[in-house]
DNA sequence: TTTGTTAGTAAAGCTTACGAACAAACACCT
DNA sequence: AGGTGTTTGTTCGTAAGCTTTACTAACAAA
């Protein structure tokens, strides 16, 4: 049964059976494959029999399936199990969790890319950091190119993949749409990726990836939203463990949503009231300069207020469970954060959205670029 | 390759693959019988030939496809196709559109439980109707027990399924978790009905049913959220042509959830400014007659404004391309849906969310019950 | 030493889809 | 009229995938 797959090949399966799509018993293995590689994903040390009992499939094909992973370097055998029981010993079994990196890239920050080599555990393993200094256009792109050059020039082993979480609008096909700030419009930034490092590439929206690293790392559940805060705000959705795209590949843009009845300040998109109005980190700051040390709190307040008014309705009409915030924990981790709570009981129904839960990421600075690495392990290995 | 399916089965399947789990040989065949079906379904007359051009399936497996479903008499051979042109004529193929048919119930009216015999295309051949007089509880299942009895008589061809949308929270289940209107707490509204009718039920929110009606007959596409309002207001979101049910299964209740930040009248629920304070047709109708003729217009614009400052995060967060109203046309296709677009445009980002449109539906009174025809088109033969 | 249990493998069989090849039926060209 | 090429739908054989059944290896308990 040595499947005798040609090198690295065996995982580069197309992933994403779009739903009117004809399945054929080669996308089925790749499916039981997949459902493997997570089983040990989620928690390793089993042994096939553990394998086979916890997906349903048969021992047979189990080992089957092992057989292969084996072969593509993906998984090892550990030795027998130590615990005394009567039968015989099992072998157990293991993700080979050193045997693959990925790059994860975070284009969001406002002055510097940076990036990391992690491991299929999400540890890091290396970092670095280009200025961006003020780059825009082709030339942003020629800074993205040299930060993952450096990061692919330190791997020792295979690369899994390149991810890569950037701002703006970014369609399926990882082209970035519209990022104003890097003067992008249409950057097919996947496939020039792709083209010069020959792995697979990843694009997506910095607070989508960001929403994937919390459910996968941070313990955030299926049905989750994440603000994240900096220079603009966005948001990613993830809906029963889906991220959402929206019908332009706009969704969670609400920077420029209006938030309240009662006008606010003037935007740089020209309306009046917008969420980066009263959230974004150079709104918030210039605020509380202007208003001095006495009223920080009320200043911080009142922007989780207005953050909590525009995601009640969200909330809402979503039914989501947590809402996770990510940026600059000084400002945002005490009565911003209160506030928003708050102000989001009290405008949504106790009885189906009382339980919602509001709270800051653990992931810190490394949000995007590990969840850029999350995007590379679920579309190569079907794991998340 | 006659199947000699035990008589009425073979499309009793399970449907739903839950993402983890394992698939099977019968599982993919099972996907590529509704793709066969999926085909006629949307337009029919074609030949064996078409339907592997149009799937990627190949003329042989699509061959054994179809004499399974021909046997199952959910197809039939038309006879040899008419137009002239090179090689062996096509024999052309078609659903059988009459050969079922789905009994649809609306239970979301206030004083009346309507439901029809629809056929496969959705065309209803009967109608009936109970007053549910107050009933609650276990006698307003009692209606609605009667009220599908009625229609299973009239039915002069074998039944595919039973479609139910209902107020209030239901589970995936069927199990009507809430709806306070008819007393129901986690009554298990689909078994029962199973239980007594032996055909496969469905039950679903009569929001998300009417949404799903919309985009199979009203032409929405798959980014739609459905308003709809009568004697409370709910909503129903499909995303990627799925749709949302929320983590407790409460998506799309968004009655009671405040808006604006300029107070209110009092609602029901205990808070102020909700919005069925502005929406719901019993509060709209109160208001015009306490502000008179003369104020009509502006009251109508008042109730549409509030929804829209309601809808826009929702709209900005998932990116819409479509927004639809259901209820009395005559109160909400006016002054109020202008409003409410005005609004939305004025409070989203045009570059992102400009183009989102608003229109009432086009299925009038029937929507509910259609869509709940739609369930049991999707959930019996994989079709949409 | 016997009994019963567990792990993993081997062989055979079923299902499903595919490719090759073919006959039937037709249009079009000479 | 007859040949040529095209299209349809079927038959036959094959490859892939999973299951069932049956087996060996290895262990604990009595």
């Amino acid at each position: 049964m040595t499947t005798t797959s040609a090198s690295n090949a065996g995982f580069a399966h197309g992933r994403a059976l779009r739903p009117s799509s004809k399945v054929l018993p080669e996308h089925a293995r790749g499916h039981n494959r997949s459902l493997v590689l997570q089983t040990l994903y989620r928690s390793g040390r089993r042994s096939r029999a553990d394998i086979a009992r916890e997906t349903g499939l048969t021992r047979v094909t189990v080992s089957a399936l092992v057989a292969d992973l084996i072969a593509d370097g993906l998984v090892v055998e550990l030795g027998q199990r130590e615990e005394t029981r009567p039968g015989k010993p099992a072998t157990l079994l293991d993700l080979d969790r050193s045997a693959f990196v990925i790059v994860g890239l975070d284009l969001s920050e406002h002055s510097t890319f940076s990036g990391a080599l992690l491991d299929l555990d999400g540890t890091i393993s290396a970092r670095a950091e280009v200025a961006l200094a003020g780059s825009t256009g082709e030339a942003a792109v020629e800074k993205v190119v040299a930060l993952a050059q450096q990061l692919v020039d330190q791997a020792t082993v295979p690369i899994l993949g390149i991810g890569v979480g950037s701002p703006g609008v970014v369609d399926l096909g990882g082209v970035v749409l519209s990022a104003p700030n890097l003067g992008w419009n249409g950057m097919p930034l996947q496939s020039i990726l792709n083209a010069r490092f020959g792995v697979p590439v990843l694009v997506a929206n910095d607070a989508n990836a960001a929403v994937l690293a919390e459910h996968s790392f941070g313990g955030a559940d299926s049905d989750a939203m994440l603000i994240k805060i900096g220079h603009g705000v966005g948001a990613g959705l993830l809906l029963g463990g889906t991220p959402l795209f929206g019908s332009r590949f706009a969704a969670g843009e609400i920077g420029h949503v209006v938030v309240g009845t009662d006008g606010g300040a003037v935007c740089a998109c020209g309306k009046r009231g917008c969420l980066e109005t009263w959230l974004s980190i150079p709104n918030l700051i210039e605020r509380l300069e202007e208003e001095g040390d006495a009223a920080r709190t009320a200043v911080l307040r009142e922007a989780g207020e207005r953050l909590g008014i525009a995601l009640a309705p969200v909330v809402g009409a979503l039914d989501l469970s947590e809402v996770i915030l990510a940026g600059p924990t000084e400002l945002l981790d005490g009565p911003l954060a209160a506030a928003t709570v708050e102000t989001l009981r009290n405008r949504t129904m106790a009885e189906f959205h009382g339980s919602v839960t509001l709270r800051m990421t653990t992931l810190g600075q490394d949000i995007v670029l590990r969840g850029a690495a999350v995007m590379v392990l679920s579309g190569q290995l079907g794991v998340s």
